[in-house]
DNA sequence: GATGAATGAGCGTTCATTCAT
DNA sequence: AATGAATGAACGCTCATTCAT
C-alpha cells in the first residue's frame, strides 16, 4: 500500500493557491520548509521571510504559491486531512462489518504518527505535530465563513462527514452522528496537545494514545 | 445569588498582569473594550493601538497593565473560566447525587449564554463569543511550557479537575475521567463554533445545544 | 480623409520603444489595453504586471516593446501629439486665409472628441481622457532634459510650433506667439479637467467647451 | 510687511494631515527637507525612507504627520498657494483701482521667486521650484474627486476665485473670468517650466519672465 | 519572439515598545 | 499614574527586471 500511496497525489483545493506548489521543485521546499520551520518557531513567528532564508530564497517567490502565510496554512492542513482520510478509507475499504469498520478509522485518524514514511517530500510526524498545534488557527477567523464557501474546508468536513456515516452504520438510532465524529477528530488532536502540555487534566500518556480513550468513549456511546 | 456575584470579585493569577485592570478606571475600560474589539475585529487584527483609540488613550497607558496582548488574552480567558468555575460551584452546590450534579456541571459549561447578567463591566454574552474563538489560541503557543508553569492555565485546569471529579464520583471505575471532563469543556466551546459556522458536522443547532449531545454522550459513557 | 487617415501610420520617435508595437498583434494589444487599463486605475496604479494579466501575458514580454511605463506613457502621448497635429494639418490644409486658419487649428486642439473613429485599434475618446490626466507626467520628471535631448517630446513641441507659426501669420507683431502657442495646447488640456473636477475655477461646461473660451481669448489677443 | 509676515502662521487644512507640522520640531525638519529633497530627487522618487535619513530619524516618525508622501505633497502645494494668496492680498491691498490692482496680481502670482525670505523654515525660491514640477501631480490622480470634497485643494480654488473676482472688476462683461484665471496660474508655472526645459516653445527668458507674457495676454483681452 | 519562473530591492505601513513629561 | 511623542524593527507585499526555455 505504502508503493501505491507514493504514486498518490494528494489534491488540495485549487483556490488555496497561486500556484500549485506540487507542481515545482521550489514548491515543495516551500511546503517541506514550512512545516519544518512552523514546528521549530511556532506559527504566529512564522513569515515567509524567514521561510525563505531557510529555503535560500527570496520571500517574494514564496508569493508566486500563496498570497500569506495563512493560506499556507490552510493548504498544510487540508493536505494533511487529504492524507489522513486516504489512509482511513485504504485501512477500512476491506472490512465489511460497522463496528471494527468504525474502530479501525478511530484508530487512523487518533493514533500517534510514529514513523516517516518517507515517501514524500512531506515529514508527517512533523506535520502532525503542527496539525495538533495549529489547525484550529487556520479556521479561527473572522474570514471563516467566506473561507469556508470557497471550499478551504471541504476535505476536512469531508472527513468527518466520513467518520459520521461510519457511526450511522453502527448504530442508526444514534442522535448525534455528526457531533460525535467532529468531537472524535477534534479530541484525537487536543488530547494530544493535552498529553504534551497540560498532564493534569488528561488521563493520556506516551502508553495510553487518545485512541484508547476514543475506542472505549464511542464503544460505551452507540451500544 | 446574583446579589452575592456582583460583590463577588473574579481573582485571576497575578502573574499574568503588570496592573490590576480591575483596580481601576481605565483597567476596567481596558477589559470591557477589549472583549468587545476583538469580538468585532478578531484577535489577530486586535492591538493596543486600536484598543487605545476605542477607549481614548494612548496605547502606552496599556502597558502599565498587560505586556502584550498575548497576555490580556490569557487574562480574558482566565476571567471566564473563573466565572464559569464560580457558576459551576454555585449551582451544584446543593445538589448532593452525584449524577445530577455532573448534569447541572455540563449545562452550567455547555448552555448558550442567553442575557447579559449586566452585574459587571464585563460583557458575558460576548465575552463567550470570543471564548468559542480565541480561547486555544491562548495556550497553542511555543510559549505553553513556560506560561503553564507560571500558573497561566491554573483556573482552566482546576475547572477541568472539579469537572473530573464529578465524573468519578458518578464511576470511580471509569479509566479516562481527565480525559472525558477535558473533552466536555473543549467539545462545549467547539460546537458552539461549529453550529455557527461548519453546520454540516455538527447536529447542534440553535435549539438543540452542545448540552443535548454532551449529557447523552456522558451518560452512555458512564452508566 | 478618413480612408486616407486609415492607411496613415502614426509615426512615433524610435528611440522610445524597444520594438514597433505597431509591428505585431501583442504590440497593438499592448497599446490598445495601455491605453483602457491607466483611464481605469490612473498612470501611478498602472504597471506592467496588471498590463500582463489584462491582456493575458506575461508582463516580461512588453519588456520586450517598452523600457519602463514612463516609456509607454512617452509613446502614448506622441501618439496623442502626432494625431491631434495630422488633424490639425488636414483640417487646416484647404484655408488661405491666416484668421480662420488658426480658428480651426484651436478648434481641432481643443474640442471634445465625441466619437470613436474606429480605424485603428486606438480608441481616440479613452486616449484623450488620458491625455487630459497624464500628459504633463510624461515631461515633469528629472530625467526630462535627457531624454528632450534624444527627441521624446519632439512632436509635441512640433505641433506648438505649427500654431505659433499661424500666430504669427495672423499677427507678425505680437511678442509672445511660442507662449501663446504653448498655453493654448495646456489650456486645452487644463480646461477640460477642471470641468470635469474642480467647476467653480473654469467657465467651461459640456456645452461651454475650452474651444470657446481659447478662440475668444486669441481673436482679442492679436486684434 | 515682513515683520508681520513672520508671526503669520500660514494654515493648512487639517484633513491633510495627521499631526500639525507646524506644531513641533520634527514636523518643521520634516517640511523643510522634503522641499530640498523633491527638488533634488524628484518626487516620484521621493520616499519617507530617503527623507528620514535625511532628518535624521526613522520613517515611521514621519507617518505620525502625514499618511503619503502624496498628502505631503497636497501639504507643500497649499501651504504655497496660501502663502502666495496672501501676498497677493498684502500687495494689492492698498490698490483700489480695479486694473492695476489686477496688475499687480499677475506680477505676484508669476514672477520669479528671486530670494529666500527667511521668516521661516521653509525655502521658498526651493519650494517654488517644486510647485513648478509638481504642483499638478497633486491633483492628476484618480482619488481627485474625493480629495477636493475633502477640501485638500480649497486654497487653491480660493485664490483662482479672488483672481477672477479681480477680473470681473475690470471688465465685468468678460464672458470667462474664471476660466482666464485658472489658465493664469496655470501658465504662471507652465512658463517657467518650459523656458527652463523646453526654450523652443516658450518666448520667456530669464529676463522675460512669464509675468511680461500674462500682463500683456490679460491687457489685450479684457480691454 | 514570447513566455514563465524566480528574484532582489525597496516601498509603505504597522507594531510593540521606550522615553520624557 | 497616565500620556504623548518618537522610534527601531520587521512585516507583507509589489515592482521592475533577469534568466532560462
Amino acid at each position: 500500500m505504502d508503493k501505491l500511496l507514493s504514486n498518490f497525489q494528494i489534491k488540495v483545493q485549487e483556490s488555496i493557491y497561486n500556484k500549485n506548489p506540487q507542481s515545482s521543485d521550489l514548491g515543495k521546499r516551500i511546503i517541506q520548509n514550512s512545516i519544518f520551520l512552523i514546528d521549530e518557531i511556532g506559527f504566529e513567528s512564522f513569515t515567509f521571510k524567514k521561510l525563505g532564508t531557510k529555503i535560500g530564497s527570496n520571500e517574494s517567490s514564496i508569493y508566486r504559491y500563496f498570497d500569506n502565510k495563512h493560506k499556507l496554512l490552510v493548504y498544510l492542513s487540508s493536505w494533511y486531512w487529504a492524507w489522513m482520510e486516504y489512509r482511513m478509507v485504504m485501512e477500512t475499504f476491506g472490512i465489511s462489518e460497522a463496528k471494527p469498520k468504525l474502530r479501525k478509522a478511530i484508530q487512523v485518524v487518533s493514533r500517534a504518527i510514529k514513523e516517516d514514511s518517507a515517501y514524500t517530500y512531506i515529514n508527517e510526524v512533523v506535520l502532525h505535530r503542527i496539525i495538533i498545534n495549529e489547525n484550529s488557527k487556520s479556521f479561527l477567523t473572522k474570514e471563516v465563513d467566506k473561507e469556508n464557501q470557497e471550499g478551504y474546508f471541504f476535505i476536512y468536513k469531508r472527513l468527518v462527514i466520513r467518520l459520521k456515516e461510519m457511526i450511522c452504520e453502527c448504530n442508526p438510532e444514534y442522535s448525534y452522528p455528526a457531533s460525535l465524529a467532529s468531537t472524535i477528530i477534534e479530541t484525537a488532536l487536543h488530547q494530544h496537545f493535552l498529553k504534551d502540555h497540560f498532564i493534569s487534566i488528561t488521563d493520556c500518556k506516551n502508553q495510553t494514545t487518545p485512541t484508547d480513550f476514543l475506542l472505549d468513549l464511542v464503544e460505551r456511546t452507540l451500544d
